[in-house]
DNA sequence: AATGCTTATATATATAGACATAACCGGCCG
DNA sequence: CGGCCGGTTATGTCTATATATATAAGCATT
């Protein structure tokens, strides 16, 4: 087990280097060779060893300071990555046919509850779309959107019958800042109508609130279908 | 906007490229010059580029292909990155005191459902329990939990009355696998008693699996308390 | 005891050059 | 015309080396 021979690539050190964590040859919170060392030992060099430490960190393996040098972490905290992709997307790629409309659109002044959310004035007015999201005509995904106009004031005018909120915006409004929640909501009549299911139900939904410079941009509650996971491989 | 100076690092040549993605500079689905001709422009050199394309792929931004070029994505899929701590951590890092509770212990054949799952024998003795973790002895989250004594035989003498599986599996048993879903799921009875709330109630619910060289090893249900959301900033 | 300076050291990043590898592309051959 | 086959080229990776920077730790000063 752990062989370095010459020539190790850096995901090689990467291997050998996990090997040794799990095998606790390098017990947690315990502190590994230098890089330098390490470049030694395996043959290599330091910038190749540096980058397998480096991954290794960002994976959330090992923990490194400036002249601290690099520490075993005890609890690996793994990081879960799931891609958020349109719904679109998500919708296409399992082959079946995405179709979208619209719900709802109206202008109307900022309820006290977005207004305190997005950190927007009282009273000011937003775009508030509702739609609908269907996978093979089988309702999937129902969207309520706030959008704030004042940064992007041609939202007023875009058309939102035919293609989402979600696809227009990705293209005009390159957002700098994202906040993105999940959580289990209870169905209420208008959401159970559109999803299909009755009203009480347990809906897994997201929360997206998106800024550009500092400046709020959208809202959107996205209630899944019941049935739905996220669901991510590490 | 985009001054190429000297001496840039990879940094911020990582962030001229963004600006240039976002000013349409480089439209979607357009090709990057070289890293070769970027490399001359920023007057840096090939390994320095290299690294801020690298991070801006796997960061989502860009496509890369050897020979083909790098191309800038048309939908940025960006990615959600939560890291899962133990329990424990997630509680005590809000400041709050954690409690563990051991609810149930048992050893039983495994249940068809399970057996399926987890792709293991019909029949074949699984240590199953239940566990709930406090937060200033407000219920945090319910968790059940299988686990699979084949790769591990230690499991079924330790003692998980004083701190939860969690704990001992990490330290114990590096998995090399993991499957994680996020769901939501309507209270039960017991879920409802043990997060103290009402049965049908929406609940946000996790699931993990994990193997240890292809070895299914275990798989837990954690059960979170209402009002609970997983949030994360990008 | 608290604060500030110095130094040693480990990581962070940059440079330059080389070879490896995948893939587009144009031309040759059947 | 179609398919195979190299040549070309952009990225992938490694080596070797150098400089920058953060910081732990020791020592001196207030």
């Amino acid at each position: 087990m752990a062989a370095p021979r010459a020539n190790m690539s850096y995901r090689d050190i990467k291997q050998v280097v996990l090997d040794r964590i799990h095998n606790k040859i390098w017990a947690p919170d315990s502190l590994l060779p230098s890089e330098t060392d390490l470049a030694e030992e395996f043959s290599s060099t330091r910038t190749t060893v540096n980058r397998a430490l480096r991954e290794l960190a960002e994976e959330g393996y090992l923990e490194r300071k400036r002249k601290a040098g690099t520490r075993v972490l005890n609890a690996p905290v793994r990081k879960a990555q799931f891609s958020i992709p349109l719904v679109r997307d998500e919708i296409t790629e399992t082959g079946s046919e995405y179709r979208y409309a619209l719900v709802e659109r109206a202008v109307m002044p900022a309820p006290a509850w977005l207004s305190a959310r997005m950190n927007i004035p009282q009273g000011r007015d937003v775009l508030h779309l509702r739609c609908m999201h269907y996978a093979d005509n089988a309702p999937f995904q129902y969207e309520v959107r706030w959008i704030v106009p004042d940064s992007i004031p041609e939202v007023l005018t875009a058309d939102f019958s035919r293609s989402g909120p979600n696809d227009w915006l990705v293209q005009k409004v390159p957002f700098t800042n994202l906040e993105l929640s999940f959580l289990a909501t209870k169905a209420d009549q208008a959401v159970a109508e559109f999803l299909d299911t009755q009203a009480g139900d347990p809906i897994f939904t997201a929360e997206r609130i998106t800024w550009l410079r500092g400046q709020p941009v959208t809202l959107a509650k996205l209630f899944f279908a019941p049935g739905y996971r996220m669901t991510t491989h590490l």
